[in-house]
DNA sequence: GTGGTCTAGACCACT
DNA sequence: GTGGTCTAGACCACC
């Protein structure tokens, strides 16, 4: 798994880490029980401070990402994520509600936006895999 | 037009602001030349300082979206926004990628997500009258 | 004499119809002596302010562009602008430095520069005609 | 870098401390990746409010000149500013238009203009190490 | 009345 | 320490 940062994004370094993981798990490239770097080396490798890896690590785990345990290191969580409810389709339609109308104020017609959502989409293969 | 702030939010509201007059235009609600209330009593009218509404307001021309006449007041940008460029569309996606990632760990499916895409999608429609 | 303002332009009103004036008696349109409009007609024309355009004649009359009559009306002054002194190169030198530098800055190489600054410059034929 | 404001200036003093970074980057004194003094510092030390200051810097980021990186502070852009475009081209000659319309009305000589024009340019060096 | 600018002081997130 | 945001209050030019 690599991390790549771009410490010129508006994204905190934190948010980006947590992002790539992420996005390491839908691409199917993390598998339930594969293991993470330790906060101390991933913070070495990429260059950054411990804080900042710490800080990703907790939300991650928050969110049911990632297990940590004390001796045995970062693991992506075996049970898998805990799925979409209600709320969380919510949340998601807010989200998704001032980017689509941007795209629509540029006159991107919605074929295009389909066949670009899908594109995204379809680098994700979790589960194919 | 009318704004509504969510003022628990991690959006700032300067943000929300710009959001919610984009998704206006998306929605055709708001047309071209149409009016926008002057700094002072946007800012009166939700209770926020008019700094903040400014700049809203310099991000929305900034973007194209309005004109900011010095005496006359805000309008909506006569001949739109610019349209969608390579550019934009390669922004677009990497926007979508760490929302459409989460969304596949937690297991919607394509025609799930495909669906509550066109769902937002279709609140908008601009150019339709 | 044909005054066209540009109403969402950052310059002030009252500017436009300075710099229109001057860019006319460059160009040879405005002759010494020439009548322009009353401050009423003028106003009238464009459909603006009547102290809007009473600020751009006391500003043209206070650099010596033209004179104010009382019963006359208002001349394109007989005897020219005050040549360039000392104090005016050095403001002029002091204008062009920000937008030579930007220009520098995006790349434009000395021949383009001198090229187009002789494009506007041959605009002007005042003397000529 | 120093930066030197005139307080008597009709120029806002943003727009002066705009001013002096492009000057500073067409002369080459500041190099692309150069940092830039932090918000509270320059404003500290040229006796002005940090809104001033981040005022300017939010639009030198905007148009290209400098990258704002949250924490590490400011540095000049390292990959230039956009080069001179169709519509960069035509403003530009609508801005020199005026300025030289005054000029000619003064009776400065084509070859004295060209002359002054290329004293400011050589002034800029940016290219030549 | 409008927006443009500047000041002063505060709290926050991030590193 | 950095920049990001918000508030409060002031003065200005323009119309």
């Amino acid at each position: 798994m690599i991390i790549t940062l771009d410490f010129e994004s508006k994204d905190a370094i934190y948010t980006q880490i947590i992002q790539q993981v992420i996005i390491g798990i839908a691409k199917g490239k993390l598998q339930p029980n594969d293991p993470l770097p330790s906060v101390r080396s991933l913070a070495s490798d990429i260059g950054i401070n411990l804080h900042t890896v710490n800080k990703a690590y907790q939300q991650l785990k928050q969110d049911g990402y990632i297990l940590i345990h004390r001796q045995k290191g970062v693991v992506i969580h075996p049970d898998g994520v805990k799925k979409a409810d209600s709320a969380y389709i919510e949340s998601l339609k807010q989200t998704l509600k001032p980017i689509m109308a941007e795209a629509v104020c540029r006159e991107l017609k919605e074929e295009e936006l389909i066949s670009l959502y899908k594109e995204v989409l379809h680098e994700f293969k979790k589960g194919d895999g």
